[in-house]
DNA sequence: TGCAGGTTATA
DNA sequence: ATAACCTGC
């Protein structure tokens, strides 16, 4: 059992009736209790977000002012340098893992293991379980559900190296650096190995890890491990980290053809010492940990989830050689089409970590006659989609208020969104009239995946059409993705809402009915997702009710239109410009 | 990884 | 009449 916490104090002994405390989840359709402070900062007082961080606080992170979080873990690293050099062998070696679940290619497992070998001491695995983390970033049961599967395969590929996987539950996420060194000291191990997650949380948490674990004797080393190329690798020649794709993009290649050896795939752990079983014998039987009552599934969603995606790092290996064999010189081509297969749909591995980055970078390049940025355009964009994954990545790690409900862009603060309940709810339903946008969202709602080409689509719909606030179509998103990640969902919104990094010359709003005709000409994305609308001919799909097939669409109780395009669009136009001039 | 409104090319 | 192409936002 852990440790009992102190419940948090009851409204009326809190000031001002503030919120709970500032790791809660707002509620979104409430007025939030500190709306009033926001006065000062220039924000609407009808906004259903906590306070955003001050303008002036967010140029001092990016003015390198305030100390990043990153920062904070570097300091860690560098003030207990020498006090964990003296830190001896011990008589295990631990290797805690996050997102990263798989064995191949993972810098830390892989370091972990090398010195546990050359010690002849044996590798333990460690799993932890915060029910509370996961409400606190809106992990999705999905993805919950697809980590304890992948948890599971993981226990077995380790234990078939001797090595085992301790898997536990800590109701608090702030237990979890005191029980790390509480598990170390049991197992006698003096070395504990991490690679790094980099949102602002897990990199705080680490950081406090390195000191508690120093103080209590004991070496921890916290890897690199997640990009291709490391955040904060690269900078313009002003010495500056870029926020916009392209000269970024075009550095990281350049920096990759500089420094091969990033490129290189670290071996998998071989087995551990004979004796680690007897040693060890009751982390074998560890079970995996059940999710949490908020996070379960029913039966039917969790089978249809587990043949979509099965769990594991085979699987996630099978599907990169399967999908660079037979479609990624076509990706380029096709990726946008909606209907059939035709992307990767590797994201769920990615996200727990099941496949590294780095192994899908080198696999490709192979592929692709040993080259990252010419050849087959096929390849070359399936990479650059990789590079995105990385991109999104280094930008969380260079402004980290991107994690406290913050726009990239100060001058986007000012925005007036609407915050209406039933509209918001037609969205997540796909019920909104629109056929492209409800065909995405109950692709959604049944595989907690959705194709990039119909995101763009709807978070445009949402934060355009509907002028409803990003964070709320962002939130949904992570409730309901089983590829929830928190860099690149902020990034996609960013793109699609026109508040994040990626500052183009014009203003992009998406044009749904363009949209589906481009990408989904035969109406056969459309008709396997709104079956109202399968006897629907080719033409009228993409619009029933303009375009004569009213009748069908009404029989079958599709809706209608809850906007109209062209008039939102110019409301769009108006909002965005109006908080400009502010 | 945009859209819209225009012009030009072709039948 | 239609599609392909161009250009400003």
């Amino acid at each position: 059992m852990p440790p009992k916490r102190k419940a948090t104090a009851p409204a009326a002994e809190r000031p001002n009736g503030s919120p709970p405390s500032k790791k809660g989840r707002p509620d979104l359709h409430q007025p939030h209790p500190n709306a009033k402070q926001t006065e000062e900062f220039g924000i609407v007082l009808r906004q259903f977000y906590p306070p955003e961080m001050s303008n002036e606080r967010c140029q001092a992170y990016t003015d390198g002012k305030l100390e990043r979080p990153i920062e904070t873990l570097q300091k860690a690293c560098r003030e207990t340098a020498e006090k964990r050099r003296s830190i001896n062998v011990g008589s295990a070696v631990v290797h805690w893992f996050k997102s990263d679940l798989r064995l191949h290619d993972s810098r830390a497992l892989h370091t972990a293991y090398q010195f546990a070998k050359e010690n002849q001491v044996p590798l333990i695995g460690l799993y932890i379980v915060s029910p509370e983390d996961w409400a606190a970033h809106s992990i999705s049961p999905a993805r919950v559900d697809f980590t304890l599967r992948t948890l599971k395969r993981l226990q077995q590929d380790l234990g078939e190296l001797d090595i085992p996987l301790h898997m536990e539950t800590q109701e608090k996420r702030k237990a979890i650096p005191k029980r790390i060194v509480e598990l170390c000291q049991l197992w006698g191990a003096k070395n504990l190995y991490a690679n790094i997650e980099y949102e602002v949380d897990e990199l705080r948490r680490e950081a406090k890890l390195v000191r508690l674990c120093a103080d209590s004797d004991i070496n921890f080393t916290s890897t690199h491990d997640t990009c291709v190329v490391t955040p904060g690798a690269l900078a313009s020649q002003q010495g500056k980290q870029y926020s916009v794709y392209t000269p970024w993009y075009r550095s990281w290649l350049a920096f990759l053809k500089e420094n091969p050896d990033y490129l290189e795939v670290s071996e998998e752990p071989g087995s551990n010492p004979g004796n680690a079983r007897q040693q060890f014998k009751d982390l074998f039987d560890c079970k995996v940990p059940t999710a949490p009552k908020t996070h379960t599934l029913s039966d039917e969603y969790q089978k249809r989830l587990e043949g979509l995606y099965p769990a594991g790092e085979h699987e996630a290996l099978q599907r990169l050689d399967n999908f660079l064999e037979e479609k990624g010189n076509k990706y380029e081509e096709l990726r946008s089409m909606l209907s059939g297969e035709n992307t990767s749909v590797l994201s769920p591995y990615f996200a727990c970590g099941a496949l590294s980055a780095r192994t899908a970078a080198v696999t490709a390049k192979r592929t692709n006659k040993g080259h990252l940025d010419r050849y087959d355009p096929g390849y070359m964009t399936w990479i650059s989609e990789l590079a995105w994954r990385d991109f999104y990545k280094h930008v969380l790690v260079n402004w980290p208020f991107i994690c406290m409900n913050k726009c990239f862009k100060p001058e986007n603060t000012n925005i007036e969104w609407e915050y209406d309940k039933d509209q918001f709810q037609a969205w997540c339903e796909g019920k909104t009239g629109f056929p492209i946008v409800d065909a995405a969202m109950r692709q959604l709602r049944h595989c907690a995946w959705m194709h990039n080409r119909t995101r763009m689509v709807v978070s445009s719909f949402l934060t355009k059409d509907l002028m409803l606030d990003w964070r709320r179509g962002e939130r949904y998103f992570m409730e309901n993705l089983i590829d929830g990640d928190f860099a690149s969902n902020h990034g996609g919104w960013g793109f699609g809402s026109s508040t994040g990094v990626d500052p183009q010359p014009y203003f992009r709003i998406f044009n749904p009915l363009r949209q589906s005709e481009r990408f989904d000409p035969e109406g056969e994305y459309i008709r396997h997702w709104v079956p109202e609308l399968r006897e629907v001919s080719d033409k009228a799909i993409h619009e029933p009710y303009a375009k004569g097939a009213a009748v069908i669409a009404q029989k079958n109780g599709y809706p209608k239109p809850i906007v109209d395009h062209a008039e939102s669009r110019d409301r769009a136009l108006e909002r965005f410009k109006s908080a400009l001039q502010k």
